[in-house]
DNA sequence: AAGTGGTCTAGACCACTTT
DNA sequence: AAGTGGTCTAGACCACTTG
């Protein structure tokens, strides 16, 4: 009796209702990750408003055809990127805020790149030499137990961007000259298989040197921004150390944040 | 008769075996959690070892009395942290390097303070303003509507650090002078009730200006670290703009990243 | 009181890696 | 072939929020 008010109300009070959600069950890619990927793309093209409600879990597991646990771990995923907000009682929300990309291990060519910038690569150095005792400490080496140091002038439309040094464990990667000069290291590295995982960073300011200037085509004691990075693999083992100049009037760095839950 | 070799093996073969793991049921700390703090502190301290195997999912829930899926919850949240890492086929080991914190939503006061700086808030200005237009995009008001304009200089042992100049909604928080200068915003945002949730930053550098360097204490031309903020409630409202200016001399940004899987 | 998400169980089958 | 994590199910009960 109570039953027969129910499909009235079905899709019509809850913003998922509009959509036309199916998995296949045929695809090897995870019911849940197809679940996320349709429901971010529905919020991503603004099928599903900020604010708007989702509907509770169980109504959407059946309606698909899922488990609870299942569509729960798709809405986690997004949860996680900061596209949907739970409130115990209330529903899940579609958040307010144009809040996207969280942050990422960047690699500044692939960032140059994706801004249309078209960078280009100078490698000045590259060759193997002795460890100081701050690369030793950073790769996990012996002190004055050879590295591999590369030193790179990159450039956006002619302009000098960055001054890049970089250390490396020997034997890690294959650093060809030509192929550092039209790509990132970062590239190179999962060309290699190697699957970066972590970093420590620290991004800092001080005033350019006047062989830095000279390089970096800046006035002595003009501003610059520091960066020094650790990358770790998925095992936690270093596999880069960096000292990076940047010009301050051509490069910031941009974070987008999410507190961990 | 295959079952009776099985005991010997049992805690000796894998590093879980030397831990004396237990769940209170009676607590009201979520099962998955209570697990995942012990793992975190074994870690921490040093009884699960960078590499060290935990054995396998179903042993353990075996072992502690929970189901697979609930000692799969806590594990996650570890691997979430960066602290483990699963291998299929191989099993779950303690990553090797000393990663820990990852990135969070920062404040200068707590960095201060949790670094011994104990530091110190002097409130140059606290009052409504008129937003200008990068203020209203990004605290997503009317233009000239107003806002609260609040400018502080951070000092640590006597020496200036920081200049801060927040912009925020009105009516959103009583900002009292006296509560400012011994606390941070974002403190006395959370005693309101209010969840940060995201933020988006962008980090560069300048030469400070003659105001800014007697301001900070440094030579006019100085490089100094810029950082502006929006950052976001768990809705995804804005809830805070902010303009800041650090001394590269005293300060430098420290983050820890994991590569979202 | 009703509805929501939060947690938990006891299985099952599959994909991958190693032996 | 054996062992591991990866995915999925069909329930259950609890805690919180709202009317």
């Amino acid at each position: 009796m109570a039953r027969t008010g129910g499909p009235a109300r079905e899709g019509a009070a809850t913003a998922l209702g509009r959509l036309d959600l199916a998995v296949d069950r045929g695809s090897p890619v995870p019911l849940y990750h197809q679940l996320a990927q349709q429901l971010e793309a529905a919020i991503e093209r603004g099928r599903l408003a900020p604010g708007d409600l989702l509907g509770n879990e169980v109504d959407l597991s059946v309606r698909l055809g899922l488990s609870r646990p299942t569509v729960r771990q798709a809405i986690q995923s997004l949860v996680d990127k900061g596209l949907l907000v739970r409130r115990r009682g209330v529903g899940t929300q579609v958040v307010h805020s144009k809040v996207r990309r969280p942050l990422k291990l960047s690699s500044l060519y692939d960032d140059l790149e994706a801004a249309g910038q078209a960078p280009t690569t100078e490698v000045v150095r590259n060759e193997p030499v002795p460890a100081s005792p701050e690369v030793a400490a950073a790769l996990g080496v012996a002190e004055h137990s050879e590295v591999i140091l590369l030193e790179r002038l990159r450039r956006t439309h002619g302009q000098p961007v960055a001054l890049l040094c970089n250390y490396l464990p020997p034997g890690l990667l294959e650093l060809d000259d030509a192929r550092l000069a039209t790509t990132g290291l970062y590239r190179m590295m999962r060309a290699a298989g190697l699957t970066l995982h972590s970093a420590r960073q620290t991004v800092g300011a001080r005033s350019a040197t006047a062989a830095e200037a000279a390089r970096l085509d800046e006035q002595e004691g003009a501003a610059l921004l520091t960066m020094q990075r650790t990358a770790y693999d998925d095992t936690g083992r270093p596999v880069e150390y960096g000292t990076h100049l940047y010009r301050a009037s051509r490069y910031a760095f941009d974070f987008q944040l999410l507190v961990r839950g």
